[in-house]
RNA sequence: GCCCGCGUGGUGGAAUGGUAGACACCGGGGACUUAAAAUCCCCUGGCUUCGGCCGUGCCGGUUCGAAUCCGGCCGCGGGCACCA
């Protein structure tokens, strides 16, 4: 008899199906199409077990979609641009193109023993010049339709280094390998205008019904759409040319509450006084050793230096307000201006008690007026609340209310006007790199900035550059960015910047649908294959791909590379969960933890020195704290398969789960049984269906289906082991469990699929299992005849009764009452209440 | 700091207002075997005076009924615009 053999039989599928052309995408417009896509992997150079998970649930949709006879689109490539490639360059020497080609055909090699249904003749990576090339052109008519533009912004700069750092690359506002204090820098830089499209994507956002609540409510969040007040403080003295102060707030039914201005280190005014004053200048400096990273200005304790400027209440002009500088006001929101309201804002009054400056409320609970301690008065806008020092409006009301009354208030009397304002900024896509996509434009000095001519893209990266000194290369480079004006034919130089590599992200969904076109797609083919059905990838990409990917799809449909109906490109969105491990550590003489790679350790104990181990549970895998497994070594131990099944068996997807070397073994044992299964009942001869096993396969059909369907993975799983062991176990003849386990092997088929086919083939399958159709259930045979109704007692479970499927109320409440432990309950009174939900369950109050 | 999640047996989890712990791991017992491995079968939340009682991070609320809904807290994770 066969044994399992997965070393021998899985290439051996392999090699089929790519001899039959099983996986090709090809355009059908008899079928219905269906374009699943996982987010494309970085290539590091080695696949983890979360590429496995995440790449297995893209392939259980598409060889579920195929069976379901759809023409599929399931495509891989590589988000190949970025700064590990120069820091592998740095540090060990070589090529950023050569490591990353590199990685790639390992990871392509790593990644191919898994069996997974992808169409391998779309590939491409990001760093290829053919797609890049593509990116240039689609950046010119960005260009032309008026929607990239330049205008200054500030940069990590490392002052040692004379280089642009990353926000990651920043360590507590030092630079990572200088060790330099940060400072930030303001530069010319490109932007796309996505804050043209903030209402449009925040609107459209309802329509996205295949995506989680949450990455809605976080997009929501981002572009942070809110009602405001705008108006101007005037400055009770004039400096160099500012007579006031504009400031924006979300909370102006608060304005009486006001007791200071503050603006951000970046504000014309702070920069002007800079200018004369050696102590603000310090301050100034001061706070942008802080970075850029909105993280680190909040998190950073809150500072301010009174500048000695008076700003004029607006309605009481003898009412004076002192004017800091505070490093935690940003110049990119609103108008880099607040007035701070201690009584009714934390951070506000935080900053109050720090200088000693007054607290004044302006509304107050409307059961407990106590003032103002430590902590901030702030309900719900939608409280009511009294109004001691409102604005406008009445005294009880609610915020929302005063909000709206004081911005009316403003606009009658001209001291200001309600304004929309948008969290979300312009997206700034040049990176001081040489990694990553050039942008294609000449600076000359005669005709300034110059769109490259499209005959002459790809504007291609040198080879020959190095990395012996920090800073970019293709600036350094001798020959490289001289070049001719485009317009005017005089030499001129070209922008040595790239761009950031969430560009080369926000477009490949459609480049997929036809990967070698000379123009950025294909009208035909990306009219037949977008939108992506189904989008699967980790929930760290929440926001700014998924909100960038939006915006390039509207623009590309803007420049005529989309069709409009592919604005939102993603119909359906899935976020998985990572693969975690236990960690094992010792600690080194001094007490810091030495960590353990799984395969030096047994029964808590290192295999070497028997040493015990303290176990850290469920921690995300990282090459630091060894916790990794590499799938190159389950595939060889165990086989694809048994991978494939259980990163999806013991986890719902969306969830983090644990890999375990147990239920690794476990999953294995299974898939061995099932073949043992197959080679027993291969020969077995036809036989009439038995009853019980007919009504067990369909029941295993529905809920497969439905598992899968539904991204139930881990319950399709579940039931999978259950129809397992029904077969196993059923009193049937070996023909009839032949017939059960023939369904059994294609609804493994699309965790399984090397099994499948096995199995499949053994029992007589005809073709390809992955050809075959997926199978129907059949309503007829789910049906119970009898439903058991548990039976609580003041919402305790006490009894059950069997009634007919159909029975009606009066007989259940007959039933119930006749039960011994509610008779013992009500011990002779009559039930207060009787609760029947039919087919669910009873409840008796007494 | 701000935004978004998550928290259930020894372990991963099931149940999204209706029997808490499906399925699986670990552990225990048994069958088969000269023996072992493999395989198959059974048991397995805690406590119990064997009547039951307790139990889904903690505290409170809504409901006939709450893991599930609401409020507050604690812990962990993701994102914060130059990591990808």
């Amino acid at each position: 008899m066969s044994r399992y053999d997965p070393a021998a039989t899985e290439p051996r599928w392999q090699a089929a199906w790519d001899a039959a052309g099983t996986f090709r995408a090809t355009r059908d417009t008899s079928r219905p199409k269906y374009y699943v896509l996982e987010m494309f992997p970085y290539p590091s150079g080695r696949i983890h077990i979360g590429h496995v998970r995440n790449y297995t649930m893209g392939d259980v949709i598409a060889r579920y979609r195929r069976a379901t006879g759809h023409a599929v689109l399931h495509p891989m490539g590589w988000d190949a641009f970025g700064m590990p490639a120069e820091n592998a360059a740095i540090e060990r020497g070589g090529h950023p193109a050569d490591w990353t080609y590199g990685n790639i055909a390992d990871m392509r090699e790593q990644m191919k023993p898994l069996g997974f249904s992808i169409d391998w003749s779309r590939e491409f990576a990001t760093c290829d010049v053919e797609y890049y090339g593509q990116q240039q052109r689609l950046f010119l008519d960005m260009l032309d339709a008026g929607l990239v533009y330049r205008k200054a912004a500030t940069v990590n700069w490392d002052p040692v280094d004379m280089t642009v750092l990353a926000n990651e690359q920043v360590i507590e506002g030092k630079g990572w390998r200088s060790g330099a204090p940060v400072e930030r820098r303001e530069l010319t830089q490109w932007f796309f205008r996505i804050s043209d499209f903030s209402d449009e994507l925040l609107e459209a956002i309802d329509g996205l019904d295949g995506w989680p609540d949450k990455v809605k409510l976080m997009q929501r969040n981002w572009i942070g759409r809110s009602r405001g007040l705008q108006l101007n403080f005037s400055l009770t003295e004039e400096v160099h040319g500012h007579d006031r102060i504009e400031v924006f707030s979300t909370r102006p039914d608060t304005i009486r509450g006001a007791t200071f201005v503050a603006i951000s280190p970046d504000h014309p005014i702070a920069k002007a006084l800079e200018r004369e004053s050696e102590e603000v200048k310090a301050f100034c400096a001061e706070c942008r050793r802080l970075g850029t990273s909105e993280e680190a200005l909040e998190t950073a304790p809150k500072l301010g230096h009174d500048t000695g400027l008076r700003a004029r209440y607006p309605f009481d002009t003898n009412f004076e307000l002192p004017v800091y500088i505070a490093n935690f006001v940003l110049m990119d929101y609103g108008t880099g201006a607040i007035f701070g309201v201690p009584a009714h804002d934390q951070r506000d009054l935080d900053f109050a008690r720090k200088y000693e400056l007054p607290v004044i409320e302006t509304f107050e609970a409307v059961d407990d007026p106590a003032p103002v301690a430590d902590v901030a008065f702030v309900p719900p806008k939608d409280q009511t609340v009294r109004y001691t020092r409102a604005l406008s409006g009445p005294e009880i009301q609610t915020a929302n209310e005063a909000i709206e009354a004081a911005i009316a208030f403003c606009e009658e009397h001209g001291v200001g006007q309600g304004v929309t304002r948008f969290r979300l900024r312009d997206w700034g896509l040049s990176r001081q790199r040489y990694w990553g996509c050039p942008i294609p434009v000449v600076h000359c000095e005669t005709c300034g900035v110059v769109p490259e001519r499209r005959e002459n893209l790809p504007v291609e990266l040198p080879y020959d550059v190095s990395f012996d000194q920090p800073g970019n290369p293709l600036d350094r480079h001798p020959t490289w960015s001289r070049t001719a004006c485009p317009k005017c034919g005089a030499e001129a130089r070209r922008e040595t910047d790239t761009m950031d590599t969430f560009v080369d992200s926000s477009w490949y969904y459609a480049r997929f649908t036809s990967p070698r076109a000379e123009t950025p797609t294909e009208a035909e083919d990306a009219g037949y294959w977008m939108n992506v059905d189904q989008y699967i990838g980790g929930i760290e990409h929440a926001i700014l791909h998924l909100l960038y990917s939006r915006f390039f799809a509207r623009a590309m449909h803007a420049t005529g590379h989309l069709p409009a109906s592919a604005i939102e490109p993603f119909d359906a969105l899935f976020t998985q969960g990572m693969v975690t491990h236990e960690i094992y550590q010792t600690r080194d003489a001094q007490g810091r933890p030495v960590y353990h790679l799984p395969e030096d350790v047994e029964d808590g104990r290192l295999k070497a020195s028997g040493e015990t181990v303290e176990v850290i549970p469920s921690a995300k895998m990282s090459k630091s704290k060894k916790n990794v497994v590499d799938p190159a070594d389950i595939i060889r131990e165990h086989g694809a398969d048994t991978a494939r099944w259980f990163v999806l068996s013991d986890s719902p997807p969306e969830r983090d789960v644990e890999w375990t070397a147990a239920g690794a073994e476990a999953a294995h044992r299974h898939l061995a049984r099932v073949h043992r299964m197959a080679a027993e009942l291969a020969a077995a001869p036809d036989a009439a269906p038995d009853d019980a096993l007919e009504r067990a396969t369909h029941k295993a059909i529905r809920d497969v289906t439905l598992g899968i369907d539904s991204f139930g993975f881990n319950a399709a799983i579940a039931r999978l082991y259950e129809f397992t062991a029904t077969i196993s176990r059923a009193d049937a003849a070996p023909g009839a469990k032949r017939c059960a386990l023939k369904v059994l092997a294609q609804l493994m088929s699309p965790m399984t699929p090397h099994l499948a086919e096995e199995v499949w083939s053994m029992l007589g399958g005809r073709g390809l299992v992955a050809d075959a159709p997926w199978p129907v259930a059949d309503e007829a045979l789910l049906v119970e005849e009898t439903v058991t109704l548990p039976i609580q007692v003041n919402g305790k479970r006490r009894s059950e009764i069997v009634v007919a499927r159909d029975a009606d109320r009066a007989e259940v409440e007959a039933m119930t009452l006749a039960d011994d432990a509610v008779q013992k309950a009500l011990a002779g009174s009559a039930p207060k209440k009787l609760i029947v939900v039919p087919g669910r369950i009873v409840n008796v109050v007494v």
